[in-house]
DNA sequence: ACATTTACTACGTCAGGCGTAGTACGATAG
DNA sequence: CTATCGTACTACGCCTGACGTAGTAAATGT
């Protein structure tokens, strides 16, 4: 109870992510840790599904990547929202709305 | 827009068909019919996805099979809800608010 | 009589998530 | 000064659930 199910939030981890891209550019780490911070902990994302995400949406054109210029700190691959991923995150909010609705058809509230 | 996305769904079809399941028996086809009514036609799930998750769910002890007795129509595979399968819907009900909360975090809704 | 609806089964493919593992650099601690 | 920890990834391969395609067959509608 205490952490999600991976099945639930497929095919939305790419939303999570274009959301945080949409505040600002950012990286693997730093997208992790506020994965995890904003939802207090509660689903942290595995590497390998946020790695494979970023490659899979830059192929897709929802991001651009860029490398960070050397600011002293280690050496990173950035990555900053595209236009298409703009688009794309606002057709999977749309989206979101619907399949709330409809899931909730299904699902029994219990306070038992 | 009008119809949506299969990997939202992926992981809560099981829950959808045990919620139908916990009210009465019930089969393939009239399950399915079910979900499109209730969901307004907004999702119609396939054959196939059903069927499998029949499979599934007996093979994991959420639902057990038995055969119709032949009141007239045709020979059909009906299915109940077991006691673990209520069990696990209970979880998932459970787990699908806690997911919803998480999600809604990186979600912006949008009325332009 | 013929098409459509009902009621499935079989088979194979695909994508996303994830386990495991390994690399490599910088910072901090003992 | 060296070991460990945190940072920042890449590679490889497996597993599962969804789904496309196809086929079977009985009952029902026209």
């Amino acid at each position: 109870m205490s952490n999600i199910s991976s099945d639930v939030i497929r095919g939305y981890n790419d939303t999570i992510i274009l959301y945080l891209l949409l505040q600002h550019p950012s990286y693997g780490y730093e997208i992790s840790k506020q994965i995890r911070n904003l939802s207090d902990g509660k689903y942290i994302i595995k590497e390998t599904t946020l790695y494979s995400a970023f490659t899979r949406m830059e192929k897709n054109g929802y991001i651009a990547s860029f490398s960070s210029d050397e600011n002293g700190g280690k050496r990173r691959t950035y990555y900053r929202i595209t236009e298409a991923g703009m688009e794309y995150y606002r057709l999977k909010c749309a989206e979101w709305e619907l399949t709330k609705e409809v899931i909730e058809h299904f699902i029994q509230k219990e306070d038992a």
